[in-house]
Formats: structure tokens, sequence, C-alpha cells
DNA sequence: TTACAATATGAGAGTAATTCTCAAATTTGA
DNA sequence: TCAAATTTGAGAATTACTCTCATATTGTAA
């Protein structure tokens, strides 16, 4: 099975280039095509195409918010440094996080040594409460 | 506002049920219909609209697998056990397996209390490969 | 260059999972 | 038993892809 051959083209390069262009936002499908078509062609196919390419290389992630319909995708940041660290998301306020931490690592570790699991950190997000947003439920506000 | 009065019908006793008595499998929405369909009436906007809110009260989890059209509900147990322990989900065969590990406690403890980042172990899925699917691919299968 | 095979694109059809709509049925309290 | 509030269900609408396939583009070898 050989590896296929892969072609170098404007709509691949756009779709890197929009999604380099805007690290720390989340778009929907139908936006990143939006936004791209504004500067050059390309079809809602291939946005999708390259859209499913780059989440299973990890080169962006995708969030299914609360309901199915209201998927978003977000950059994951080149992930040279992602395979190292884990992600955190707030619930509250969808704040997303990384955390560079030793003890996580070594738990990985663990999991893979006593559990036989290999955890994946560049598909594993924490959904919890940031310490902001844990500061202003303590402080009283709400909603 | 007021809290919305809440009437009890045989349509929500049954997806209640079938949840509770099919603890430990994953499925879809579909297939919830068609199983409570056999033991009652029961119509898919109902289960739709029955799952909807079983999710976001934290009574099933969602999992929407590889791509979007894969969504499968389970049941989080009641969830007095599910806040003490965490989940694992397989990227390659799909099981979903509960940790119990103590190592990962103390990561959610050190978390919070040197992140100031609170982990909701209902919510959060750690994606990887399982044990199994680990010893097939040394093993060399392929697919 | 040029020719060509491999690969990528895009328009539109197809699919699956919800969500919406609204009239009819059910549940509850009085 | 009545009436108001709520729930249900059939089918249409929506959304987020995915597939198909004819056409276009890319890399390479002559």
């Amino acid at each position: 099975m050989q590896e296929k051959i892969s072609y170098h083209t404007k709509q691949k390069q756009s779709v890197l280039d929009f999604f380099a262009n805007h690290p720390h936002r989340q778009f929907s499908a139908k936006e990143i095509a939006e936004n791209i078509k504004e500067q050059s062609e390309i079809g809602e196919s291939t946005v999708y195409r390259l859209i499913k390419k780059l989440t299973e290389s990890g080169e962006i992630r995708r969030f299914s918010g609360k309901n199915v319909k209201s998927v978003v995708y977000q950059y994951a940041g080149g992930h040279e440094h992602c395979h190292e660290h884990f992600h955190l998301k707030c619930t509250e306020c969808g704040e997303f996080i990384h955390l560079d931490c030793k003890l996580m690592k070594s738990f990985g570790e663990h999991c893979s040594a006593h559990h036989g699991f290999t955890i994946d950190p560049l598909k594993t997000v924490f959904y919890g409460v940031c310490s902001a947003c844990n500061a202003e439920t303590k402080g009283g506000k709400h909603l």
C-alpha cells in the first residue's frame, strides 16, 4: 500500500492559511467557505474535504457545541506543541486552555503502562470550569 | 420566570426505563426509538425531544464518533458513580471504558488546586486507543 | 514544451440526524 | 367533568456533511 502522493493546490493553501490566520476563533464549515471565497475561488465540497483531512491529522479540532447542528472548527496551532500538553475547555465561558502539566503527562504514561490505554492528547479535551468562572461563581454572580 | 410544570407521560417513562435497563450499551436515537416501539407506542419526534432533555440534564451522554452521522447515546448511570471515575473512549473500536484510577483523581485535585480548573468527569472523555486495539496494531493487522 | 497519469476540484444529488410545526391527544388541578 | 397547560406524533424543514463523476490541475518524465 503506497502512500498517496499529495498535490499542492491553491484551495488547500487557502484553507491552511485561513486557519493559521485565525488561530483563536472558531468557525463553522460554512463560515470558513464564505471567508475564503472573499479572497479566492473554492467550492463547499472542497472546504469540507479539507476540513475533514485537517481534523483527522489533528491540525484543527472539531467542537460540536450543545447541539449537533452547531459544529465549529478551530486551529490546533500547528500541533508541534499540542502532543505535549492537554486541552481544557471551560463549559461556562467557552475559553480554550492549553495546559502544560507534568503530572498530567505522567498520568498519560501511567494510563498506557497500567491500563493499556494510549491517550491521544490531540483528541482529548477536558471539560470543566476555569479559574475565572470559578471565581465568578463563588462571588455570587450567576448566568 | 416560572418553572414549567412537567406532566408525566408513558413516553417519558419508556425512555427513562430504556436507558436505565441498558446502562452499558450505546444506541443511536433510531435504535432507541425502535427498541421502545417494540413495547409501547412512541414517535420519533418524542424520542428526540426526550433524548435532548436527558442529554442537557446529564442523565445520558452523547458521543459523536468520527463523523456527525454516527451519533450515539448512553446512560450516564444516574451518575452517582460517574463523578468518581473517568471515561475513556477508544477511537478504533468505539469501546467505552470506565476507569477508576487514583492517579487520575489526584490529577483532578491537582488541576483544581494548582491551575484553578475544576474538571467535570461527567463531561470529560479521554480519547485514545484501548489495550485490545493497541495489541492488534502491534500484531501487524491493518484497517 | 508536451504529454500523461495521478490527484484534486466543484456542482449538485443524496443521506442522516435532528428540529420544527401544529393539530390532536393527554395530563392535572379544581 | 372541565378546561388550561403540556405533550405527542406525522411529516416537512434544516443542517452538516458525504458522494458522484465529469472536468480541471498538478507533477513528472520524455
